[in-house]
DNA sequence: AATGAATGAGAATTCATTCAT
DNA sequence: AATGAATGAATTCTCATTCAT
């Protein structure tokens, strides 16, 4: 099976078709946040779309790139999430408080993003999702990397990478918990987060 | 697509039988492992453990019973697992010591059950093994949980709970990340990932 | 997909209207040379001829009518080539320079219509476009026919049909081949035709 | 649209699979004689051989390989034709019997084998189709070409080739005119041929 | 009138499941 | 019991045709 990159089929110059892309986009994100990646048919997201299958298939080539466009919708929307929350003021900012508009930023993120976890995290036979969901974890491992070494330059490199790296995947794991979980264990798990990632930088640095 | 149940057609009384049952499982979780979860088809499955698909369907009433029953093999495997690892010896170890023992044995688990985090990690659009990839993680947290009621008394319930629910998410994630990195890196993650738990739980037993 | 006589929507009377139904036309016809008959889309045609697929449909009622049509177009030029072709002096000239002039102005008409040869001997199952094949042959035989009974009246009109059928029919092969043929070989074959339908008619004559 | 070689899926060991797999091939023939080549839907086929669709898709890749099998039989029972037709007996005939063989075993064939004129006479998209139409012309040329040079071994290479070639392409066409004519025309048609092409021969020969 | 976005029936293909041998 | 051929519902995707702007 192979694909090619596929990108958008018609590049919607008029906003009626920016529009109805990003209610099939929306309708991807619901019903991949109902169902599952691979039970997500283009079928069903046409008709949560409220559109036809036949416009479905006007803009996207084909269903992978459906997928392919919701998630890179996501990279950039996390992008501009780390742009905010790891601004110049980020770099001065006492540790817990950083940790407490990290983790704020990103349940905010979670929450209103309800596929997002599906797609990124889910395991997908779609070599071109794998890829962007590595490529999403990179950046976030990179981002991290770059604060801590502005903020620690005393933490060798490989060091540095594998708090980076742990910080990430803590991250992730815990924030896909505290989604499933009711507000008050969620309100208490997302403070614990704080606490252990507060705990390991610290041991992390006494060394 | 009808969705009982749906446990074992046939309890396998004679030998013979045992080990095709075996070989039916085995071969699932290896073609799991290489496909994921999805593109296992029962026809590979089938393939896969060298019998005919009409056997298959003898031993189980359909795709998702078989899923099913590697999923419960691996709950049964990792209850041994667990009790072998949480012996009446754990509760009196050191911490550190603690860690790597738990660690190293669930690195290997994971090492020598490749669909393992496939099957109860992987996004699922089937409600029983969802709700078995459910029934793990709460008798994971349930076995840490016991352990630390036995090692920590002073802790209260809840906070308890929150340790065990991070400790066991951590892992989890972590060692997924672990298998899929190079031997040079999953040994110094691994090694992190007691530095960061042990870190916490002295952080939260400070208080 | 109904099949009525379906003709022309709108018959335009304005000169702006019938600029764009040639162009239309104009279209399917490199579109069918280009792609064949089946794999001519409606919408490309239409971008073929820089139009709006609506457009196209004002002026036509189907993809067949648009087919049909063409098909009329060609007919008419092949008639009005018969006409020329086979005007009064025809009746006088030598029958190798007859034969020169028929395979000459065929080639000519085979070489500029490009789509001609897929529309009419290509295997459709449209029936009106099968019928339009069928009368344009009936035709080139009428005309052949009508020219033999003048120049060759002792021939019996049993005997002059089928000779016309076969020159005819052998032309239209030897000219399909001749067109996909390099230069050498369609010149050499052009000449073998004549070759080939004057030795049979003096062999006929002969009897 | 690219397609592999795509020959049989599965190689059918046991006589009911050969029996299904000729049943799907008749049907397909059968198919393509009524309705033309790409109206001849995978279902259609199907049903016409009373199998399921799954059943066709156990024994072929894809519609293509359906219909390149078929041609591939017909290329077989060709070849087969031929070598009867041809044989060492052949030279040596006089040529107005060669031919009455010639024709007459060309008519039963096409007689029998309602679908090889749309099959390969048809302008097809198929890559693999079109090859195996030009693959099935060359070799007829090819066969006849042989013969010439062994019957009239003072005829140059060129003129060889080109009156094989109208050998092959004018009983292609006229073939094709007498399967279509009423029982009446097609005989006198079939006789017609032999007149023409000896005609032919007969003029080559002279110069 | 012109445009092109929207529609949905229909085609190819897969795969869980059944059933004849 | 074992086998694997047979089944057909479900899925992806195309393209002729309609209709709102």
């Amino acid at each position: 099976m192979k694909k090619k990159a596929a990108p958008l089929r018609r590049a919607p110059q008029q906003e009626r078709g920016q529009r109805r892309l990003d209610k099939i986009l929306e309708a991807a994100g619901k019903v991949i946040a109902k169902v599952g990646y691979e039970a997500a048919t283009t079928n069903a997201i046409a008709r949560q779309a409220r559109t036809s299958i036949g416009s479905l298939y006007q803009f996207f080539p084909n269903k992978e790139a459906i997928l392919k466009a919701l998630a890179d919708r996501y990279l950039a929307e996390m992008r501009a999430m780390h742009d905010t929350m790891l601004d110049e003021t980020a770099a001065q900012l006492p540790m817990p408080e950083l940790y407490d508009r990290i983790i704020g930023t990103l349940a905010h993120f979670h929450a209103t993003h309800p596929a997002f976890q599906t797609l990124f995290f889910g395991s997908t036979n779609s070599p071109q999702l794998a890829a962007a969901a590595n490529q999403l974890t990179e950046e976030c491992v990179g981002r991290v990397e770059a604060l801590m070494a502005v903020r620690e330059p005393q933490l060798d490199a490989a060091r540095r990478r594998m708090c980076a790296t742990i910080n990430v995947h803590v991250m992730k794991a815990l924030m896909h918990v505290a989604q499933e979980s009711k507000a008050d264990f969620r309100a208490a798990l997302l403070a614990e987060i704080k606490t252990l990632l507060l705990a390991h930088m610290n041991e992390v640095l006494k060394t």
